[in-house]
DNA sequence: CTCCGGATTCGT
DNA sequence: CGAATCCGGAGT
């Protein structure tokens, strides 16, 4: 008798090597992939269709431009985990860090797709958060463990056309504000802007 | 210890 | 456009 196989297969997650790369890049590349979180024995899975780029500490729009700070440990550290943290006192907003330890650079999550099992909706970072049941517990977590990862679309689709634009919320960094961090997948309406 | 402001969201 | 709501960082 055949047992089912998981929608998402964890032997196909992204290897550290993926994340371990300019966060630009990496923030490009992250389109169309899918986020898995596994709780409680279900899959929440999202198509990942929006991301920008925090490029390190000499990027005025980055957190890790504080310094290294309890807060900031996690982007610190060596790529592949996540960095999470509380925005505005009540959205957790979920970054993935990149590049060498101590590079200080992540890529943060905008907007997913839902795939499978999410409820409500998932088109801004607080908002993918609740639906995927991310919060500050998972601050420091491994997108390499067997809950918590990362996997290219089964079938090897392709993401489709990527457009690049500014950062939100981050006009406060004099001439980052204007750099084009931000990706997402053209026309797909889960992008939470415009 | 207090104060300020934020990588947001939702309702007016 | 402003309120909600809480934590980290900086200053007293």
């Amino acid at each position: 008798m055949e047992f089912e196989r998981p929608f998402a297969d964890p032997g196909e997650m992204l290897p550290r090597s993926f994340y371990d790369r300019d966060a630009a890049l990496v923030a490009r590349e992250l389109l169309g992939k899918w986020l898995i979180h596994i709780v409680a024995g279900v899959e929440l899975i999202g198509r990942i269709v929006e991301t920008e780029a925090y490029l390190g500490p000499h990027d005025l729009a980055a957190h890790s431009s504080e310094g290294l700070t309890p807060r900031t440990r996690v982007l610190f550290g060596p790529p592949g985990y996540a960095y999470v943290y509380l925005v505005y006192g009540l959205h957790w907003c979920m970054n993935v860090v990149t590049e060498r330890e101590g590079n200080a650079s992540a890529v943060l999550v905008r907007a997913v797709e839902p795939v499978q099992n999410l409820p409500g909706r998932t088109c801004g970072p607080g908002l993918l958060c609740r639906a995927l049941g991310i919060d500050g517990r998972l601050n420091g977590h491994d997108l390499l463990s067997a809950d918590f990862f990362i996997v290219a679309p089964p079938g090897g689709r392709e993401a489709g056309e990527t457009a690049a634009a500014p950062r939100v919320g981050v006009a406060y960094s004099g001439i980052w504000a204007q750099q084009l961090l931000r990706f997402y997948l053209k026309g797909n309406p889960f992008v939470s802007r415009p």
